[in-house]
RNA sequence: GGGGGAGUGUCCGAGUGGUUAAAGGAGAUGCGCUGUAAACGCAUUGGCUCUGCCUACGCAGGUUCGAAUCCUGCCUCCCCCA
């Protein structure tokens, strides 16, 4: 149900550079009658610290920013330090448990550092939204009384939320009022976001008029679907590129979005057509190139390449292997070693799982994989030798002095 | 205020007294294969001092030889009427 909101890109080529691969611009022509007129433009985009992370679906409407950014407009980055207290209901289908203060907090002081490894610093205006959210009760019934219920309960998201006799929290009805307050607070001219947050982006519209203002206008980017590709990108449900990814995570990663998936990533990530006539494989660890070098550097992405060959295609151990003693783990007077429970300590599995991936066949001793029923090691056996766990997973075992 | 219904493993979701660690699916992991951590196939998927033991079906008690399934109380949520 959430796919069809993941829109395709069209290729098509958009009128003005800068509505290159957005899916709406509204109202029809007015971001063009905007540029028009030669003035910088105040473009708006809101982030809810609700994770410690910005991912690469982020960055899809990031680099847009930049574009505007790029054409001589100044970028307002609202920190939603506030919002993320009540919690975007858009693209939900429940009510997510809200993150602390303490955790915005932290979020909100990575989101910024992290945004800037795509916006350019000197253009951009970083506002945290408390400052004019945490208003007077008073100014609060004021900001309730520009609305109905009806208007706030059309959004697709809670239609199907009623119809399904889901709960809506009353909280979550207040979002898309705070977020136009946002829009006056900040003068905004144009606002930016994701497919989903079409509702909320018109909605801010309605507010500014209502607080005597011009109205926004709005552009949507497509979003990005996750490494799954299948559902959006998102890190709670784990298919997610972090922009502060490590190099080789951050290849590797790249390297397991599914085929079908890869001109989406070209176009939205690298912003740039999907390579005609390569062998896919080819096509996606140049796709995994060019984001390591857009997100580290080139030496970066060489090296990732290289690792990443070394373990999945020569399917040899790492250069550098961490090493883990093995005197914790001694067993029958210092003879042997446990290894479920070595593997559960190093690894973070449960002893269980580790006894179940020595029966698969998953765990190797120098590439050699342990035939099953190898739960006790003689310590000597293992001296020196690397431990592999998975793909992925290595260390290299030293006996105790 | 009144009436009705629901809470199951990472998630979704079967199961209404007895081989039930609990169908099925998703996800995840492992192996095989390979052009990739793609795709496809197979397998595994509560924990542990592991041929056995412990814990588990919202929480706490109770009935019973035996309960996720019955009873009581509590908590949370949903729907309808007002």
């Amino acid at each position: 149900m959430r796919q069809s909101s993941i829109a395709a890109v069209s290729a098509e080529p958009a009128s003005s550079n800068l509505e290159r691969n957005a899916v709406d611009v509204l109202p029809a022509g007015m971001l063009e009658d905007q540029l028009a007129t030669g003035r910088p433009l105040r473009v708006k985009l809101g982030i809810d610290p609700t994770t410690p992370d910005i991912h690469l679906g982020h960055t899809v409407v990031l680099e847009k920013l930049r574009e505007f950014q790029e054409a001589g407009h100044r970028v307002v980055l609202i920190v939603g330090d506030f919002t993320a207290r009540v919690g975007d209901p858009s693209g939900r289908s429940a009510q997510r448990p809200l993150p602390t203060p303490e955790e915005i907090e932290v979020n909100a002081a990575t989101y910024q550092e992290q945004a800037f490894k795509v916006l350019d610093r000197d253009r951009t205006e970083v506002r945290f939204n408390s400052e004019w959210l945490r208003m007077a009760p008073e100014e609060l019934l004021g900001l309730l009384a520009q609305t109905t219920v009806a208007r706030l309960i059309e959004r697709d998201d809670f239609q199907k939320r009623l119809a399904a006799g889901a709960p809506i929290a009353a909280l979550e009805l207040l979002y898309p009022l705070l977020q136009g307050y946002d829009s006056v607070a900040v003068e905004a001219d144009v606002e930016l976001g994701g497919t989903d947050q079409k509702f909320n982006l018109l909605f801010g519209r309605d507010v500014q008029s209502a607080y005597g203002q011009k109205p926004q206008s709005v552009l949507t980017m497509p979003i990005l679907v996750g490494i799954d590709g299948v559902r959006k990108m998102s890190k709670s449900l784990g298919n997610y590129v972090g922009v502060t990814d490590e190099p080789g995570e951050m290849f590797g990663k790249t390297m397991r979005v599914p085929d079908t998936a890869m001109p989406d990533y070209y176009r939205l990530v690298l912003g740039s057509e999907p390579p005609q006539g390569m062998a896919p494989n080819e096509a996606k660890r140049a796709l995994a190139r060019g984001i390591v070098e857009r997100f580290h550097d080139a030496a970066a992405a060489r090296g990732a390449e290289e690792h990443f060959n070394r373990l999945f295609v020569e399917r040899q151990a790492p250069e550098d292997v961490e090493e883990a003693g093995l005197g914790p783990y001694l067993g029958n007077g210092g003879e042997t070693v446990h290894l479920p429970r070595l593997m559960s300590d190093l690894f973070g599995i449960s002893s269980s799982e580790a006894r179940r991936l020595i029966e698969q066949g998953g765990v190797k001793l120098d590439g050699e994989a342990l035939p099953s029923g190898s739960l006790d090691m003689p310590q000597m056996a293992l001296d020196g030798r690397v431990l592999q766990v998975g793909k992925r997973r290595f260390r290299r075992l030293r006996a105790a002095a």
